[in-house]
DNA sequence: ATCGTTAAGGAAAACGATTTCCATTAGCTT
DNA sequence: AAGCTAATGGAAATCGTTTTCCTTAACGAT
């Protein structure tokens, strides 16, 4: 079916030259041709429309230009801001990114490395956190070895249970940012809403939100401290929770902006005006955070240039390149916007 | 760098046998293999933890295995959903989707398009309406005609100016739909929020908005027609528009939910309460929609069926298979949430 | 005993590139 | 004139599979 396409021996043919030169016009390899032969070669490849096929090259040269991305959900805007990140740098490489959403489930996930070791991928970078099932923690652990000593990078974002290099992307720093700032405006009846358990990134924002405090020498009192499971529906349970056990609250912060939006929809429903009668914040800066009414104050996870640096890290481990930066760092910001008050000008 | 992986020769060897009846158990080949040498072959697989190579295979086979995808914005979820669908499907054919992001940006979607042959792609699939300029149209154009005289399947998501395939979302049946339940609801003075000119959904979406009207014989007044840009900001802007100019409204569609999100925004920032001032819906259902307050009516577009549908077209046709749904057709529907008031029950 | 058929397996070519040798020529040096 | 080097080009092996032929053996039919 598919129609056989023009290769090197059709190239040379029309030059009047063997494949092997014209392999080498190709490559700039450092083996002289004269440059009159160059430039019937390079008349041959641009009359015949000539593309070199990846697949052959990835064969001989043990390479397929291809980097797996493991992600929990891509509509999350976070997953798909790095995923942007990433392939703004890699494509300039000619890398091939390929992404796997995997939902959480498990056997996806394992699926996912399966056909990414399947298909030689150069590297695999795992995101989205720790799912802590047992019998995934070592078969994920068996490929992650394999696929290493195939002499794949593997790299994981945010914390992992395996043995990979990671790289933070700053969740109790943010945490910590965010608390300071309520804190700031003189707030020191903070609540706080947890994410599911079960992830890093969860375990990461809480120890944050706890050094805020405890710089301050602020206790932290158990029962503001609600669990969540960062979706808007979990805000809005956790905010009823919140609005019928306890009184005297000045602030919640949300440990994601979903669940941050969630909180503040409730507390409207129920009457409240934010942030007069209360003040809300959420860590990740999503899109639906500027149309809130009114806008969160959260803070951006600059979650776009993560990728690039994590595109750039790939690219240069991959390439054997001297000297890069190791350990990207990512720059988080306060996004000031209109959920908080403040408690000073009283 | 990369240690050579174990391949076939090393299964063969280790097995006893040839590397011809490694390929044929492999493949389940009709040509038959001893039950005893087959059990050999499959413990040496094992033992060896063997995988074929995907390159090796797919040099010979002619095919990549590669699907490629380009997306205006990944981080949109309209595209992000329709990718996950795309590849739920394609996934379990052990087919690779690569994803190119394009932010618009003309090179980069010709950049695209070119890896995308230089690879070898099965099939290439084109989101996100059209852009119009000329140069672009050309160059775009000749690289799909490439691709299609290679064997790829090139196929489009709504309208495109090139003679591809493509597929249908149902745009302008989702523009009559929400208007036509606006119309139901008592609703006569309609004002329209349209998307940028450039994109072919702009065009689909008008299309149906004007149909709902003059099939009731109801007039479009150009005054009640105000540009957008598909952004919260564009949806503010408008906003502020209409309240300038015009008065005796009672419903605005915006042609998007970002734009409907901003129009609530700026009518609620002006101190009118929706729906009981005004009422306000959108096209597309995106999460924000949920989050608002109060949640904003709209048509849901299950974009994730249409990806689900695409990748089982994809895989159909290119596997050559008999008969199965040529032209997909997914299911639009309304969600009514509380931002249209009804003018019937006075 | 010979033939035909089928089962079972292997050798070698092929896919489209790259790379390692090797051969030829020209230009200098002495 | 002999010898050396550099420039230029090609032949053939290679990567890891699949596939097209071939070969051999076994077995029943005649």
């Amino acid at each position: 079916m598919t129609v056989r396409s023009i290769s090197i021996k059709d190239v040379a043919r029309r030059a009047g030259v063997s494949p092997t030169t014209v392999s080498r016009v190709l490559n700039n390899s450092a083996h002289p041709v004269n440059s009159k032969t160059r430039r019937r070669v390079k008349a041959a490849i641009a009359e015949l429309n000539f593309h070199p096929n990846r697949l052959a090259q990835g064969l001989i040269n043990n390479k397929s230009h291809l980097i797996g991305v493991i992600v929990h959900d891509l509509s999350d805007p976070y997953f798909a801001e790095m995923v942007k990140g990433m392939e703004r740098v890699i494509i300039k490489y000619d890398y091939i990114v390929n992404i796997y959403n995997t939902s959480r489930d498990v056997d996806k996930e394992l699926k996912a490395v399966d056909l990414l070791r399947a298909n030689r991928a150069e590297a695999v970078v795992l995101t989205g956190g720790t799912l802590l099932d047992q019998h995934y923690r070592e078969e994920m652990a068996g490929y992650i070895k394999e696929l290493q000593s195939n002499g794949s990078i593997v790299l994981g974002v945010t914390a992992h249970p395996f043995n990979i290099k990671s790289i933070e992307l700053g969740n109790s720093l943010a945490a910590r940012l965010i608390t300071n700032y309520l804190l700031e405006q003189g707030h020191r009846a903070i609540a706080y809403i947890n994410g599911p358990a079960i992830l890093g990134t969860t375990n990461e924002r809480w120890q944050g939100f706890q050094e805020a405090l405890l710089a301050r020498k602020i206790p932290i009192r158990d029962k503001w401290i609600v669990a969540g499971d960062f979706s808007f529906e979990g805000g809005r349970r956790a905010a009823r929770q919140l609005l019928d056990e306890i009184t005297g609250l000045t602030a919640v912060v949300a440990s994601n902006d979903e669940m941050a939006l969630g909180v503040m929809w409730e507390f409207k429903n129920q009457g409240l005006a934010i942030p007069d009668d209360l003040s809300v914040v959420g860590i990740g800066n999503i899109p639906a955070a500027k149309y809130a009414y009114p806008p969160l104050t959260t803070i951006a996870l600059p979650i776009f240039d993560l990728g690039v640096q994590i595109g750039e890290y790939l690219i240069n481990t991959l390439g054997d390149k001297g000297s890069f930066n190791d350990q990207p760092e990512v720059q988080l910001s306060l996004v000031e916007r209109d959920s908080v008050r403040s408690l000073l000008e009283v």
